[in-house]
DNA sequence: ACATTTTCTTAATCTGCATTAAGTTTTTCT
DNA sequence: AGAAAAACTTAATGCAGATTAAGAAAATGT
């Protein structure tokens, strides 16, 4: 039996920057060696689908941005119930800020939703990042403004909208997530059991 | 009748910047003139209790801290109740920061919970001063990133812990403004109605 | 000082969503 | 392809917190 020969295997590998740096540069401008200095404080990562990023006490030391796949952060509560804050398609960045910032345990867990690529970053490099190039402090400036503009409103849904409508929300903000994510997260996300989203949705539905 | 002389009246008066200079301070270091020239982008203003800065609707143009008394920002639901995002007592940023963001209609009022004073700035003044005098990025990616952590941890809260641990959260984080605020507002700003917060506290005590 | 408004309390009733449990379908692993 | 695990569904029952209502206490305005 014949065989296609295969491509060669590369024993190194371009890392894929394009999405971060493209994203980075509707923000700011690079020099070239500005960009390189940057591009060295990148780590690459291949994560398997439920790999553990980040577990709940340690302290988060990694920046991660996505490239590929989906991660997410969540927490556990006291009866063993996971509670998603956040879904990390590829362009996102993903953390436990509390535990970035002030290096005390994480009350966050991360992990992959599938096969996922990342980029990440260490905190001591993000400093030094931050010390050499100001130009960044914009950038993160601007990401770090977005976020809290976002966590705001999503305070207020939460307050204020009933379970139906949190999810209506859902899938008008996040349309390509709805048909990617198990309903189950879904379901996390916005703060019921899966039990009552999958209920809410069959009986909501005329058919 | 005897009148003791009243001090005279100033027609100018002196902002009180102290606060806000200190608080700037911790974070960045400013030249004498580099301050002279953020201060004159301030505007101070005295507002009366239940007095609004913002309402609903509007573009939020104006970046407000607290110096004196005490603001919220809240939401309306569609039944007309309120709900609290935010308190803002003295040394706090108040704003709808994706209104301020996009310039945006915001969903968000803010008024005064008391008769207060604040400091604030325009949004083309914020984008001057930053443009300016980049290390003021710093300054405002700290504060942003400190509040983006907040809010990362609240919305767990939300989701993984009942009313009461909610209300034992809000005394143990904000211990001088449970003694200073109506239970009604702690209640709004928890999630749950004044009226179950007021039969929470009054039937778990034991007496 | 008194009238008005706002806040707080109590209690009865109601409901949106949770819990439990068991069965079914889909996905994943080997 | 077949077994195991994970995701989804359905239904009965339970409960945390909402709603409604009405009165008491406190704060506010004039």
């Amino acid at each position: 039996m014949w065989h296609r020969p295969r491509k060669p295997v590369l024993h190194y590998f371009t890392m894929d920057h394009t999405l971060l740096l493209s994203g980075i540069a509707k923000h700011i401008s690079l020099e070239k060696e500005e960009e390189a200095y940057f591009v060295s404080l990148l780590h690459q990562k291949k994560v398997r689908k439920k790999q553990l990023l980040l577990e709940e006490g340690e302290i988060n030391s990694k920046l991660n941005y996505v490239t590929e796949g989906c991660l997410r952060s969540y927490a556990v509560d006291k009866n063993g119930f996971e509670h998603v804050l956040q879904f990390a398609p590829p362009g996102w960045w993903i953390a436990d800020m509390h535990s970035i910032l002030t290096q005390k345990p994480a009350r966050l867990n991360i992990d992959a939703i599938e096969d996922s690529e990342i980029i990440f970053m260490l905190k001591p490099d993000f400093d030094a990042l931050l010390l050499r190039m100001p130009k960044f402090e914009h950038y993160f400036r601007i990401l770090a403004q977005n976020a809290l503009a976002t966590y705001q409103y999503r305070q207020i849904d939460h307050l204020s909208l009933s379970a139906m409508e949190r999810y209506a929300n859902f899938c008008q903000l996040y349309p390509s997530l709805i048909r990617s994510l198990p309903q189950k997260q879904v379901a996390s996300y916005i703060g019921v059991t899966p039990e009552f989203l999958s209920k809410m949705l069959n009986t909501m539905i005329i058919k």
